[in-house]
DNA sequence: GCCAGAAACTGGTCTGACCAAAAGATGGGG
DNA sequence: CCCCATCTTTTGGTCAGACCAGTTTCTGGC
């Protein structure tokens, strides 16, 4: 009954477009809420017809790993979005304290990253988040404080441990958050003292990963991000 | 800023199709293994285009509702009709790097779980977290192993955090990969070696969280979660 | 410089055509 | 009368072109 033999599965066209997407998002190359070219580009891109590119967006789109939106694009969604069900997701919203835990996973999640990214980095990667770090302390004379490269920052260190899931989720936390602090973290990083303690954390982050020291990298965003919290709440 | 209106959202004709054809099944008018009428007749009776068709019967298909075969016909999901869809275990069973990395998930949770739980825990938990334990090992005279009691181990750490959502996440990514690896899980589970590999580790555990260890809790449940996971590799 | 109107673009839908494989119909030889 | 090769029809899979209804972007007149 065992033959060993395989299979000849002639694949359909939007399988393989499925299997390409996918492999892209999972890379990195794709990255979440980043926009796709429109349907008719990818279909002459990717030389399929339109039907078949719709196909595989549509099972994409149910898979939670692209949204699409109408007359609007197509954008790399967060797999997240199924971990964290929609309802419970409003709940996160409403309620402080299921917040609260919510952010306690996105500590987890981060403090593993930087624990296994001071391990696994390549020097192309510790490039990337110094990047980061530097046009964080860079914007302008007025040392102003910039949440985009804040976010950046950590998602590198996620990319950098090669596991896409940690950079998604990490995104989507960090999106609910600011959605429902956004006046709490303006009033925090508006106050010299605590832009300047942002800043020493994560360069402290920063040092311990490109020392590749694991066990300091993962304490160093442990303190920061307890620290954030604790900040926070001391607004709500 | 609230309205008493409820948005007016026009609803894809793919959605209502697969709203009619959903209903028909789970009124059991279109029974297991029956073959519904081929693309071009179904789109004809519903009338609309074949492409809205063909999207609606893709959506059904991904729900696992209906089986489309090759040039023979559409039918109705003969296995489990009544599943409701689960896009995300579909995504993971089909691709074994993005499973390895929500398995990462997993294990950055745990860790941080038995981490805080050491720190935290009350003695009330403590002795939820042995019941679990021994209960495992008690499993009559034959050193069997019991799955369920393990899982149990492992959500009662998490819930002696007081975080549910960790509870909640893990649990969902034991199902996902029970589902996905129930071969490989039964034949480690069937080494004796094994087994004591996992009594012994799941001790360690639970030492170092009655110690009030925090980082000897995460080391061990570190240790505990990579050796699973190697094991399980080998058998992949 | 601003803003209304036109043009280009977006996803959603429909139609008609072709392909390859499978099933059904046909027909001629035994 | 039966068998099997051949032709026809039907099936899902794919493609191209067209239209729709909103959105975005460009543009020209004020």
């Amino acid at each position: 009954m065992n033959y060993p033999f395989s299979a000849i599965r002639q694949s359909k066209v939007s399988e393989d477009i499925v299997e390409q997407i996918k492999t892209l998002i999972r890379e990195g190359q794709l990255k979440p809420g980043e926009r796709l070219p429109s349907e008719r580009q990818l279909a002459q891109i990717l030389e399929v017809g339109r039907s078949s590119l719709r196909e595989a967006i549509n099972s994409l789109a149910m898979m939670g790993l692209v949204e699409v939106r109408q007359r609007k694009g197509i954008y790399v969604g967060s797999v997240s979005a199924s971990l964290i069900s929609d309802p419970l997701r409003q709940l996160m919203a409403s309620d402080r304290d299921m917040f609260t835990h919510l952010y306690d996973i996105r500590i987890d999640i981060e403090v593993a990253s930087a624990t296994a990214a001071a391990e696994n980095r390549s020097t192309e990667q510790l490039g990337v988040i110094a990047s980061y770090l530097a046009s964080m302390q860079d914007t302008g004379h007025d040392h102003s404080y910039n949440p985009v490269s804040d976010l950046q920052f950590h998602l590198a260190i996620a990319e950098a441990t090669g596991n896409f899931l940690r950079v998604h989720i990490i995104k989507e936390i960090f999106d609910i958050a600011r959605s429902q602090l956004h006046t709490a973290i303006e009033t925090i990083t508006t106050l010299q003292g605590n832009i300047d303690a942002i800043f020493r954390q994560h360069s402290d982050i920063y040092k311990a990963i490109a020392d590749k020291d694991p066990s300091g990298a993962g304490a160093a965003m442990g303190i920061h991000l307890q620290w954030v919290k604790s900040e926070v709440n001391t607004f709500l």
